[in-house]
RNA sequence: GCCUCGAUGGCUUAGGGGUAUAGCGCGUCCUUGGUAAGGACGAGGUCGCGGGUUCAAAUCCCGCUCGAGGCUCCA
């Protein structure tokens, strides 16, 4: 914090025209004068930030210690913005200067010029030694059990509205059977759907009944997909290279559908100006918690979603109505969401992920209601294809009570598509942005539910962000924009085919990643040396990821091995093979626990089963050396 | 962010006021082996970080970092 003070005979002040961030004042705070007083001119700085109330503390000695030379006894605290280059956040500015105010009011005559006004002001400094001073004050470091309540309240300023919404929403849950009912949630018979019970469970009576670590966890470190990074914020994990290779696949999958559908790929900034006015609102009105960074004078904030880089590049583009509906996506890499520390787990919840974001802009409301069953259905394939199954999620249809009474039909149908029973959330008054939105929950392992796929109907940012189109009459409208993530983040998408294998093998199965997504395709094992050179010729006939165990080990170690990464095939060769032209395939898809189901074929047979499992799918070649005597060890 | 629990070679771990186990992995050598771990030897650790108590701390106390569970929350 700067201060300069100034003994003066008198100091007056006028506000003239408020600033963006200027607090509301009531009409007699608008003039103000002070006789013999000393003016106090403060510049509240980042730094006070960290420790709101002992920068206040601090400022107070400061200034009673002045006081009490100069011998006066009146105050007048006055913000000066100038006496920086590293200002506070203005909510801070307001909290430090209040506090100044009111710790020394019991003692002194004090008055406060208001913030974030541009203020006409006259002083007369009286001129003697003492009347001129200037002081910097750096607060200690807050302690951390003692947050004062001054700072806290300043943290608490900026929880976004929509945080704040959520948590006085009332919610209405049901459960609509694909016959159009609407059931009570709390009395529904969920005999024959588990893990929909599991998941109104989770999202409503918010049970819990987890003590163990979520097995995706430790799977993610054997099979060296990714890992925790001690050296960056909790939530930024790192991926080797086979975690590169899947998340690269699902990645080009997700984008390749989207295309498919005529969304035009784009790439936008990581970070925003957090006091553009326009974004200003857009936080309020999205319950997230924001990495921010300071860069010379700006405040930047990370974003979360493409949101922002999409709807600032709408607002400045020509639209016409023939350019409807208009679709952008962009894969982000990353979004980021400040999580509470607590709510970090594995890859199920981050801080920096990967999502795709694509935005639909609608002509009216009916377009965007046909759009978005469209999307719906993209997006159950999309699951499907990464190897979540309409079975492996549970649907959730979160509305407003005005939005189904106009749309019942179509919201049966939404449950009608998947043929089961759907979880249902209604609002009688819209706290969100959106009128309609529909999540596909996974439920993992130990019963909790995280979002994947989801698609949200907008009718509040064609407004915030000035987004029009140019219709048959040459008017400008504003379109409803849908949000959709078509796979939700992507790094969830792996963590639920993780969870998804960890249960398959709880109930006795053979865990395994799709073929497309397997890091190795075909691993070959030669039996002895000698057979070397057989497995290399086999290794350039397959048109796919094929490595060879080439290290000094036994090949039921080797077998073994290949088992733990989750190998789809296993190819032995030996003298039998050699001689035949032929390979020993254990088929992994087709074993069960100690009875490996084993198939002698050429190595083109095995080339056409292989093509015919991923046809479609994106093709990325290995991402290790192919020999694994050369390949370093990640974990 | 709050509450609870935890952190010992690359990994998994035993132990616990007197600087410490074992298995896997890694290196060297032997073994050329037909479907879930062949054998021998060897290297590798200021016991997460910082303070305190003590003659002595990896061990006890405090703080921090990271992780797990709960509250909360989501893609």
């Amino acid at each position: 914090m700067q201060l300069l003070l100034i003994h003066s005979d008198y100091i007056e002040y006028e506000v003239k025209k408020s600033t963006p961030v200027a607090e509301e004042i009531e009409e007699s705070f608008k003039t103000g004068r002070l006789e013999d007083a000393l003016t106090v001119f403060i510049a509240v700085e980042k730094v006070d930030e960290s420790n709101v109330e002992g920068a206040i503390s601090k400022a107070v000695e400061e200034i009673k210690s002045v006081v009490s030379q100069v011998k006066t006894n009146s105050i007048m605290v006055y913000p000066y913005a100038h006496l920086s280059s590293n200002l506070s956040s203005p909510k801070a500015a307001i909290a430090v200067l209040k506090g100044i105010e009111d710790a020394l009011s019991g003692e002194f005559n004090v008055k406060r010029a208001p913030f974030g006004w541009y203020k006409a002001f006259k002083i007369s400094c009286k001129g003697h030694p003492l009347s001129e001073l200037s002081r910097s004050i750096v607060p200690d470091e807050a302690s951390g059990s003692e947050t004062s309540a001054c700072l806290a309240s300043v943290k608490e300023e900026v929880v976004s509205e929509a945080l704040k919404a959520e948590s006085t929403a009332k919610s209405y849950w049901h459960v609509l059977t694909p016959d159009g009912t609407l059931h009570d949630a709390a009395s529904f018979d969920f005999t024959g759907h588990e893990n929909l019970r599991k998941f109104v469970d989770y999202e409503i009576s918010k049970k819990r009944a987890v003590e163990k670590a979520p097995p995706h966890v430790e799977l993610m470190r054997r099979l060296e997909i990714a890992d925790y990074e001690p050296g960056s914020d909790s939530g930024n994990m790192r991926y080797y290279p086979k975690g590169r290779l899947i998340k690269s696949l699902l990645e080009n999958y997700v984008l390749e559908e989207t295309s498919k559908v005529g969304a035009m790929e784009v790439e936008t900034p990581l970070m925003y100006d957090m006091n553009h006015p326009t974004l200003k609102k857009y936080l309020d009105r999205f319950p997230a918690r924001q990495y921010s960074i300071e860069s010379d004078k700006r405040q930047l904030f990370l974003r979360f979603a493409a949101c922002f880089g999409q709807f600032l590049m709408n607002h400045d583009m020509t639209i016409s109505y023939k350019n409807l509906p208009l679709k952008m996506v962009e894969m982000t890499r990353y979004s980021f969401r400040k999580e509470q520390r607590g709510e970090l787990v594995g890859l199920r919840r981050l801080r920096a992920f990967t999502m795709p974001d694509m935005h639909s802009l609608c002509a009216d409301m009916e377009q965007a209601i046909s759009q978005f069953d469209a999307q719906y259905n993209m997006c159950i394939d999309v699951l499907d294809k990464i190897g979540i199954k309409v079975d492996d999620f549970e649907v959730a249809i979160r509305f407003t009570r005005d939005f189904y009474n106009e749309n019942r039909d179509f919201i049966t149908n939404l449950a009608k598509t998947v043929n089961k029973p759907v979880l249902i959330e209604m609002w009688d008054t819209r706290f969100f942005y959106f009128v309609l939105k529909f999540e596909f929950n996974f439920v993992d392992a130990l019963e909790k539910a995280s979002a994947l796929s989801t698609v949200q109907i907008d009718v509040e940012n064609a407004e915030r962000y000035d987004i029009n189109y140019i219709d048959s009459n040459g008017g400008a409208n504003k379109p409803v924009i849908l949000h959709c993530s078509p796979s939700g983040a992507i790094e969830r998408c792996i963590y639920g085919l993780l969870e998804k294998e960890a249960m398959k093998t709880e109930a006795g199965g053979v865990p395994m990643l799709p073929l497309w997504l397997s890091p190795t395709q075909v691993r070959v094992i030669p039996i002895a040396e000698k057979h070397m050179d057989y497995a290399l010729k086999v290794s350039e006939l397959l048109n796919c990821r094929v490595d060879i165990d080439d290290r000094d080990d036994t090949v039921g170690k080797k077998v073994r091995e290949a088992g733990r990464e989750w190998v789809p095939y296993v190819v032995v060769v030996g003298d039998s093979e050699v001689e035949n032209g032929t390979i020993n395939v254990t088929i992994r898809a087709e074993s069960q626990p100690n009875k490996p189901a084993k198939l002698e074929m050429t190595p083109a047979e095995l080339n056409t089963r292989i093509s015919s499992e991923v046809e479609g799918m994106p093709y990325k070649g290995l991402c290790l050396a192919k020999m694994l005597s050369v390949r370093p060890k990640f974990i």
